[in-house]
DNA sequence: GTACGATATGGAGGGCCACCCCGTTTTTGC
DNA sequence: GCAAAAACGGGGTGGCCCTCCATATCGTAC
């Protein structure tokens, strides 16, 4: 949803020009950011989309704005299949499942775990509609019936849970084999170190 | 160990000059890299080291080389810690305390979970003596003997095990409360999201 | 102590980048 | 059509990484 696409807003309707650049800046951004991942040149994605780098600026104050727009169709996706996923009769598979469409989606899609890593942090108070946040809350749902069902401790945030993912993504995503890195770890995570049985607590 | 502080050496012993700007360098390094992490600036550092940026590519032709100069004595008692930890009775918790001395580290020194993270991959064959090489050389003990004790899943490999505690120092290292975190999430992954007790598979 | 060859130095410069200023062009509402 | 408003983009600034090469410094043999 580009910011002003409705016609009836409180601010007004973006200028038709302006529309027609904002969108091929976002077309040739998921290029560049597909082939580089999220540190791709803002001046070749400007380049590409044949406007100046100005107006990418204008347009996209910061990259962490850029990656956001680039993908929130992605992150409604996911936070879609979060719904569906909460009327799952095992909760704690249903996570499980929504945690690894998050990371299969993260890994190919290079950016993406950045992108939902940070929050609207750093002076930036663009309050809600973040990618974290709208990911955040998604999976509260999910976690919560988990919990409910004993199937994920009482004391891990969603959080966490997420970070744990994202971190994983992020540390492979480069990698030529990053879908089944990603996969293999996350099942480690999730299911721990110590074999199936064994005293689960640790302490240091 | 600077490249040729030895003075019987194969190669040319350093002349002195080389050898004081090669220390001003690295001290100006770890500064820097305190501070701003492992993507400081090159040339910031060599001009706190008072040299040209010239003399600091010479001494270190890549980014990685001087992290890993600099984290050097850092990872030699890291791997030092395993050694210690190999005659611990409880293997399990060897592992995990060594895991969480990893984690304590790399928080709190910047830049050194990404000096761990990449190996000498990318053409540069400086074969053995990386930090990357090191660390997995002194995990494998620990791994194996908590197999052995059945403190640890036998699938699970020991990059697998550095990669996940990596990760997640990366995505935490620039949180001020990263420390906490760090413990936290390792804890989580090293116990598994199910509840103690509860089945441990997981399939997608 | 001096002279000389080997070694090391660092400033200048090239290529790339993010970001901003401001004169110019395009669009829109009337 | 026209004027005001909105958007544009070339070009400038400053930062970064990295390399070249004329110069300075060191170690040594005498």
């Amino acid at each position: 949803m580009p910011p002003d696409s409705r016609t009836t807003s409180p601010t007004r309707p973006m200028r038709a020009d302006a529309r027609r650049n904002y969108d091929r800046i976002l077309a040739a951004a998921a290029e560049a950011i597909a082939e580089h991942g999220a540190e791709a040149s803002l001046e070749e994605i400007a380049r590409r989309a044949g406007v100046g780098s100005a107006t990418l600026h204008r347009h996209f104050p910061s990259r962490q704005r850029l990656l956001e727009a680039v993908f929130r169709d992605k992150v409604e996706a996911l936070c879609a299949t979060a719904a569906d996923l909460a009327a799952d009769p095992d909760p704690g598979q249903a996570l499980a499942t929504w945690l690894g469409a998050i990371a299969r989606h993260a890994v190919s899609n290079r950016g993406l775990a950045a992108s939902l890593m940070r929050g609207a942090h750093e002076g930036d108070p663009t309050l809600g509609a973040t990618c974290h946040t709208m990911i955040t809350n998604a999976g509260a749902d999910l976690l919560a019936r988990a919990c409910r069902a004993n199937a994920a401790r009482p004391d891990v945030s969603i959080t966490d849970l997420l970070k744990l993912v994202n971190a994983i993504c992020l540390a492979v995503e480069q990698e030529p084999d990053g879908v089944a890195q990603a996969d293999r770890l996350l099942t480690l995570a999730l299911a721990g170190v110590h074999p199936a049985g064994a005293t689960g607590g640790r302490k240091m």
